[in-house]
DNA sequence: ATGTTC
């Protein structure tokens, strides 16, 4: 009995160790017996975990199967699925790259890529991606829940000082930043029950309860502007109203549940190619599928209650209450039918559109942004972009945009901005009319928004 | 997008 015998029955690296040291024990029987009994082991190892001589093999065989079962189930697909594109002549290469990575995941079932659409963590922004069973953290994206919400109020003739006074008095923006003292606001969803069924939440109830109401940083903001209404709709009729629009996610609570179960879901898929490392999953039927999704849908609430506070404090202080009020989360995971089959569709960065669904497409900060309505096309997976998409990255903004050139763009649209930086500069996004051209069968326009006086966090470069 | 990681 030596190496080369063992090799024959098809054992590699250590466990060849491990079967000559057996084989060393059972050194009584013939070279016939002892090939039989190895074959055994290795055919059956489960029935030699308590046999001595065996077990460290045994042991070792199971660990191996159950490792190549594991990297089985993580295997990309040789090619991606068939998806459609909206606006291919918009999008850039890495982001249709992006999504065929994503395209190849054995959970993934379905997809589509927005006429937005650009580079990414994991998914691109403007990905929509169905999965069976699973959920992929970064198929969300680190603002879990961040979403559009648009006011409509009844006030005439509000001066741009004012709007400029309100934005300044009633919101807040900045990384950490939250509402100090008396200033804090309250709201139903921090007495959610959910903040207590998880160690992880009941972490996080203090920050979400510090934060609540603002508005963090990056492409967040909120404006005033003129909402036009070009036929009768939302229960008002056509004419041109003023209107608050804000763009705001969960801060740093969802920020932190989004980290932590990437983390967990990287760790549990050690075996997934690099290129997929980003889009690990989670079976949705396991004890973390299931703390991610309702860590997931509370952020999605605190999300949302996040712009009911800007905009209640704003209506508040005008001594009004919105005639109309339209909003949407547009990073998120929803379970949904797909020809006959449950799926999770995750649209990061992707407005849902089921048919007549409302939902709200913003421009840039200078641009117009759209009031849409759903045309609940089932080959976008009922989806629509969620925005104008970077046209450029804040780097790239930075050192190409002159800040005259920004002040000139603001000035021709007779826009006020506070705060803002180039890197959110209008010019480094898509144009917002060629995304919604590119779109017209996934939603067509209720409403046009025009900014006049926005809010944005101060940029990395000031204009 | 967040803010130095329960």
């Amino acid at each position: 009995m030596n190496g080369k015998d063992i090799i024959r029955l098809g054992l590699k690296g250590h466990l060849i160790g491990l079967a000559l040291k057996a084989a060393d024990a059972r050194k009584g029987l013939s070279k016939r017996e002892l090939l039989d009994e190895l074959s055994s082991v290795i055919a059956h190892p489960q029935d030699y975990l308590d046999q001595p001589p065996y077990r460290g093999l045994a042991e070792e065989l199971l660990k191996a199967e159950s490792q190549q079962a594991a990297a089985e189930r993580s295997r990309l697909r040789e090619l991606p699925l068939a998806y459609d594109v909206w606006g291919p002549e918009l999008i850039e290469d890495g982001a249709r790259r992006q999504m065929n990575v994503a395209m190849r995941l054995p959970v993934s079932v379905a997809g589509a890529l927005m006429p937005d659409a650009h580079v990414g963590y994991g998914l691109p922004i403007g990905g929509v991606l169905a999965t069976r069973s699973a959920v992929i953290p970064y198929g969300v994206g680190v603002d879990i829940g961040c979403s559009m919400m648009l006011s409509v109020l009844p006030v005439e003739n509000l001066e741009r000082s004012e709007m400029l006074r309100l934005l300044q008095r009633h919101t807040r923006f900045g990384a950490g930043v939250g509402w100090e003292g008396r200033e804090r606001p309250d709201h139903d969803v921090l007495d959610d029950p959910a903040w207590r069924e998880s160690k992880l939440l009941g972490y996080l109830h203090g920050k979400a309860a510090q934060q609540i109401g603002t508005s963090g940083s990056g492409n967040h903001f909120v404006e005033f502007g003129t909402f036009r209404l070009d036929e009768p709709d939302l229960g008002l009729e056509a004419g041109e109203y003023v209107a608050v629009l804000s763009h705001s996610g969960s801060r740093g609570t969802g920020a932190q549940i989004a980290g932590h179960f990437t983390r967990v879901a990287e760790r549990l898929h050690p075996h997934l190619d690099p290129e997929a490392r980003k889009l690990a999953w989670l079976d949705l039927d396991s004890d973390d599928g299931q703390a991610y999704w309702q860590a997931m849908t509370l952020a999605g609430r605190y999300a949302l209650a996040n712009h009911e506070i800007i905009h209640a404090r704003i209506a508040k202080a005008l001594g009004v209450r919105a005639l109309a009020q339209v909003s949407n989360s547009h990073n998120l995971a929803w379970k949904a039918e797909l020809n006959g089959e449950q799926v999770v569709v995750h649209r990061k960065g992707a407005t849902p559109a089921a048919a007549g669904q409302l939902g709200i497409i913003p421009g840039s900060m200078a641009d117009p942004g759209y009031v849409v309505r759903g045309l609940g096309e089932p080959r976008s997976l009922e989806s629509a972009s969620h925005g104008a998409g970077r046209a450029m990255g804040r780097k790239d903004a930075e050192r190409r945009i002159p800040k005259a050139d920004m002040r000139a763009y603001l000035e021709a649209r007779g826009v006020t901005l506070i705060g803002g930086g180039i890197d959110e500069a209008p010019m480094a996004y898509k144009r917002i009319d060629d995304v919604i051209a590119a779109q017209g069968d996934l939603v067509s326009v209720v409403g046009q928004f025009k900014p006049q006086v926005v809010r944005m966090d101060t940029g990395s470069e000031d204009i």
